[in-house]
DNA sequence: ATCAACCGTGGTATCGATACCAAGCCTGAC
DNA sequence: GTCAGGCTTGGTATCGATACCACGGTTGAT
């Protein structure tokens, strides 16, 4: 077992009290100059590394923030991890990383772990919430940030932008440039809540219009990914309304799929038929599709959490922070 | 500040030791059914959480991995984090991530502060290491893996598969079936260490099939992510050559771009021109694309590192860990 | 010249859990 | 009937750092 250096090893080499070291870390202004040379020889010779489980023991801040996100594996969540990350670290913090694969019934348990290493804070981009975790935590007095939606009631505080009101200003997007036949694909799993909601807003928004919203699919296909998703439901579409002269997708992906199948129907997009989709993502930045989309910032959500984290009683102020998304107009509409 | 409830509250409210109630957390069969039954109940009442920053102190034993990866935004590693992250939680163990952006510099900044959490074990998915980290790394007596790669110097473990060998496998497939003229699109960035090994072992099945290797780009392109690096090398590759009858990309990314300025320019794939990727994720599925490719087991690759974490000793006793990888034909070539 | 205020410094208690050791109880064997 | 040995249980020390308080020495004001 390598044995860890500790900080009296550092205060015995240096000639000081242990309590001098700590403030050499901590708070180095509050040092004499000779002194915090004399400690940081010592730190440089004996290669410490401060063990902050201690410290975090005796001043009860970890300096650690928890997440908890459905998946990893996609560029949506990967983006805002990177943004928090990036900035927590730059803070001084770390983050513990949990993904519960879109398992509700994980999160409680997730959770419970979470806080067993008495996080500084708490990040979520869970939806719905179950009472055994909304209890938990009512209990803990640590800013919990909900990200990528806006909740009306968020728990504490929330990152993130309407979902509703980007499917609906696609919607009217495709309306005004002449569509009379929009179709929606995708967003018809109950889990995808946010997809949902842009569903929703598209709803409304071709109500209004007094057009009649056509979606795909209906039911749950958990089982297909975004391009296939997207190409499978484009074909079905098509079979029952042929006429349509737009397809507004709950995603990139999907969208990638719509306009493969198209291609390969020879639809011509965007004379024939619009195309939109959602994300922003590499997937439609100026490459063979030129994807129409609405680009949300999952970076700069990553780090206005990281801020809020960080801050909370500014944060609190706000309670829910929209940082908007931008409808991105290319080649397909 | 909502105070945590401590292990001493349960042990009052249920009238018994502390350590009883530590022992019934950890070793339950340890603990007669009565008191045991007591405690939990208590437990349960007071909505106790166990503090394991303490226990951690105290045992030595952190529960806790660290992970530095270049990038959460990459499908290549994000399946490889759900893997390691569902196998550890599962066994009890939380993640600990810090990703470093691809800067070389922040490594060991970053590896300094994962450290300092005293962690049970770490995964890297960087290719090489300064000597800061070596060092680092030499002190400490933790479980380290390196994920994605086979280096035959590994620093502890490594688990992954070979890059060169899957390069080398499909410029022979490639061979086998006919082509002649075989360009390699990616892999330029010196950087991405991985790419350079598939590369390089692309280059060795053509020199030793007697073939002229063609390589797009070969400064570093770094601006440019995949679908679009595929698309504009794609382009500059048949002004210089345009008699190329296969294309072999650097990840399935670049495929797709490829694959779409190919069908802009009215090129027939696969009867002018035969493409393959490499990773087998989403984009490559059997999708519009139904790309050739070669299929990493990202996730397999995630679980097998959570495993070597767990139990060190038998996968040392390996070293060097090969979860393989399959080339899947399908329609581009 | 005297005293208050302040700065740098160190000693000691403390955070919440677990390791270690010792003690009490029960069972079974002689 | 007595004693050994196994089982459960609790007390106390401990992990490594920081909070809190107290001390000596210096500075500035009266």
């Amino acid at each position: 077992m390598g044995k860890w250096v500790t900080m009296k090893d550092v205060a015995d080499l240096a000639n000081v009290g242990t309590i001098t070291v700590s403030r050499v870390l901590r708070t180095p202004e509050k040092v004499s100059e000779a002194k915090r040379q004399r400690v940081e020889k010592a730190i440089e010779e004996l290669g410490y590394v401060p063990d902050n489980t201690a410290g975090a023991l005796s001043s009860s801040k970890s300096r650690v923030f928890g997440a908890i996100v459905s998946t990893v594996n996609d560029s949506v969540f990967a983006q805002t991890l990177d943004g928090l990350s990036s900035t927590l670290r730059a803070a001084g913090y770390e983050l513990l990383l949990t993904s519960t694969n879109y398992n509700p019934e994980v999160e409680e348990e997730a959770l419970r772990a979470l806080l067993a290493r008495r996080p500084d804070g708490i990040v979520l981009t869970s939806t719905s919430h179950s009472i055994g975790v909304t209890k938990l935590l009512d209990a803990v007095s640590i800013p919990v940030v909900e990200v990528w939606q806006l909740p009306s009631e968020p728990l504490d505080i929330a990152v993130g932008f309407s979902n509703y009101q980007a499917g609906y200003d696609m919607a009217r997007h495709l309306i005004n440039s002449g569509c009379e036949n929009i179709a929606f694909i995708g967003g018809g799993c109950a889990r995808d809540v946010r997809g949902l909601r842009r569903r929703e807003g598209y709803k409304d928004a071709l109500k209004s219009a007094g057009l009649a919203p056509v979606m795909w699919p209906n039911e749950d296909q958990a089982a297909l990914t975004g391009i296939e998703l997207g190409a499978a439901s484009f074909e079905k579409c098509l079979n029952v309304n042929p006429h349509v002269d737009a397809v507004m997708c709950v995603s990139d992906q999907v969208a990638v799929g719509v306009l493969c199948e198209a291609s390969r129907r020879d639809v011509d997009v965007p004379n024939d038929m619009s195309v939109s989709g959602f994300g922003g993502f590499e997937v439609s930045a100026p490459s063979g599709f030129d994807l129409t989309t609405i680009a949300v910032p999952g970076y700069e959500i990553g780090v206005a959490s990281a801020r809020a984290l960080l801050d909370p009683e500014a944060a609190r102020a706000q309670k829910v922070i929209d940082v908007g998304y931008k409808l991105v107009e290319r080649g397909t509409t």
